[in-house]
DNA sequence: CGGGATCCCATTTGATACTG
DNA sequence: CAGTATCAAATGGGATCCCG
């Protein structure tokens, strides 16, 4: 009975609050720079080490070892040693990772959308200069 | 025609690049610890400063006050001084910030879930430990 | 209340080189 | 190829003080 609205801010701040802590949650694991597009650079199947950073314009080795880790960890990505010759490293998404479709199907789209828009000048934005 | 697949990585390839370079954009502009949240914070209507600030916890004034005039060069929010007596000023999300719906409804959804899954001590995630 | 300015530390990142 | 090691540089972010 925490939220009575005898008149206190907004009778919807604790729904407010759940979700803004249910955001927190998810960006704490797949926030940041890199954590979705390594995701979506897997997502056609299984890719090697230099795949990846070749595919991830800007991505250091060594930030995409350590995410790779975190990912692996969360259970995002799972990491396969194939010992036959010559040995090889793949990276590949876990089923659980597929439960993001819908958070990063809906990312690209806006994004499309997004860049569809600047490019018609709409704000000023000086975003995308890299991009183009 | 520069994608034919004559016998290169995949054939998908060159869709995956686009797919990430949406993802790319949109990462730009709402990635980050703070702006999908600070626009949740916004999502049921104008809010002060320091209303903001209680609902995200964590924040700092210096960096809300940072992110809010991001967000505003972007387009996601307007910043209104009601200049009646006493002076109050209030932030709102403008009708741009609503294209992000789908983005912050699955985001948020996957979060819930998410979280869920981490009580139930799926992975071996330290992960929420602050948020409980 | 709504911030701006400053200081200062901690973490992140980039670049480069190196290794099994 | 798949990373690791190391150092320098940039960035982020807290704390504090201040102002209208």
């Amino acid at each position: 009975m925490a939220f009575t609205n005898h008149n206190g801010p907004r009778p919807d701040t604790a729904q407010c609050y759940s979700k803004l802590n249910a955001a927190g949650d998810a960006l704490y694991v797949i926030g940041g720079k890199w954590r979705l597009r390594i995701i979506i650079a897997l997502s056609d199947g299984k890719r090697r080490f230099n795949e990846i950073q070749r595919a991830i314009s800007g991505i250091s080795a060594r930030v995409l070892s350590n995410e790779l880790k975190e990912l692996e960890i969360n259970g995002f990505v799972t990491r396969k040693v194939y010992t036959d010759f010559p040995v090889s490293i793949e990276y590949e998404l876990t089923p659980y990772s597929d439960t993001l479709s819908p958070v990063i199907e809906s990312l690209i789209e806006w994004g499309e959308m997004h860049r569809q828009r600047i490019m018609q000048g709409e704000p000023a934005t000086a975003a995308l200069e890299e991009t183009l």
